[in-house]
DNA sequence: GAAGTTTTTCAACGTACGTTGAAATAGAGC
DNA sequence: GCTCTATTTCAACGTACGTTGAAAAACTTC
């Protein structure tokens, strides 16, 4: 039927019709693809296969794909201080609970996406563990134990990282049940207190 | 000097002298690059190099990457039936402490290897988040909350696994400081209450 | 509407990977 | 000491990767 229909026309070159961004599809394509495969194992093909383009214009865009995945992931969805003000923004009793609300909040819609990249990138990437480092330590918790008066603040903002990053862990990326399904609140009840003993209580 | 003697013999064939067992130096080799480079990144001839042989005796010994993998990795150091017995044996408001302390003084002496390459595989091998679930939920944390009579069973099991994960992360993989470093009894100290809250607190 | 610029596809390159088959060498059995 | 088998290295294969340069097509400017 209708020969000669079937088989696939090579793609007319040239510029695409109008309106179609390029750029933004492949950083699209290239947070989904990070997300489910990492730095390694996101190829720059199926990037550009995703995005339906060449892969050839991930060098174009963004000088190969470094600079795509600094670019779709690396670059933070949350402006910091305005986040490290919500997480003060409140009396000190119940910032654990701020702390948690707010990281599934945040990461819930879009189901952990940025960080699940991070963490499976956290090998292929040299840079990836620097920049969870520097995002959760220095960035949000030192400067949320700085405004406790409590000994060892440095320790005490590398257990709260380690709840949240070992939270993130269970419901982003290995998905143990029930935590993984869990609704908000009952997360929120259950380990807000942990981390607020972290931050404001007796460890020793 | 020595003319002749500088350049490096190409490697003679056949069998070894004796004594020296390939296959151990095989498993041995690739511990250590699968827990530096993940499952992908860890090349069939870089662990051959560093175990000093050639490539092919992966395939030879173990079928390919993939069963050097199985025996390498994925095989779990310790008997699950002891750890569980051991993790029971005591009063249950002490099982929190039993439980942290045990993680650590276990994965403390190897530098959280199995773990750490457990983590960074998790992306390129399909089987690894699965053992990871199997192992943490099913054959550990399932059998202990099985002998508490709270409620919630599964969600407590699962926050304990949250915790534990992330100090793993934290102090393995991604080396938080101080965290890190610090001795394992300020990290039962801080630690174990948290667990401990989980497992026979009040969660909501 | 012609010239110039930007965008896109295509074809190919060089490299690295896991795997394979054959040749070479050492030990084992008799 | 000869034969057989196990072990090891070597050379090569096929595949997939990221990247590149040129050609083609659409838009922009005048």
């Amino acid at each position: 039927m209708n020969p000669g229909s079937q088989h696939t026309e090579p793609k007319r070159r040239g510029r695409r019709a109008g309106g179609e961004d390029t750029k933004a599809a492949l950083l699209a394509a290239a947070r989904e693809v990070f997300v489910e495969r990492g730095y390694e194992g996101a190829t720059v093909r199926s990037i550009a296969a995703r995005a339906g383009v060449d892969a050839a214009m991930v060098n174009h865009w963004f000088g190969g794909k470094e600079g795509l995945f600094a670019k779709a992931v690396l670059q933070l969805p949350i402006d910091p201080n305005t986040l490290v003000e919500h997480l003060l923004d409140g009396p000190d009793e119940a910032i654990g609970e701020r702390i948690v609300r707010t990281f599934l909040t945040v990461w819930d819609p879009i189901g952990g996406g940025p960080f699940a990249a991070m963490v499976r990138s956290v090998t292929s990437h040299g840079q990836v563990a620097d920049v969870l480092r520097g995002f959760f330590v220095n960035t949000l918790l030192r400067r949320i134990v700085a405004h406790l008066d409590a000994p060892d603040r440095d320790l005490r903002a590398t257990l709260v990282a380690s709840q949240i990053v070992g939270m993130g862990m269970v419901r982003y990326v290995v998905r143990f049940e029930p935590l993984a399904s869990a609704d908000v609140d009952t997360l929120v009840k259950a380990i807000a207190p942990n981390v607020q003993r972290y931050l404001t209580g007796d460890l020793g």
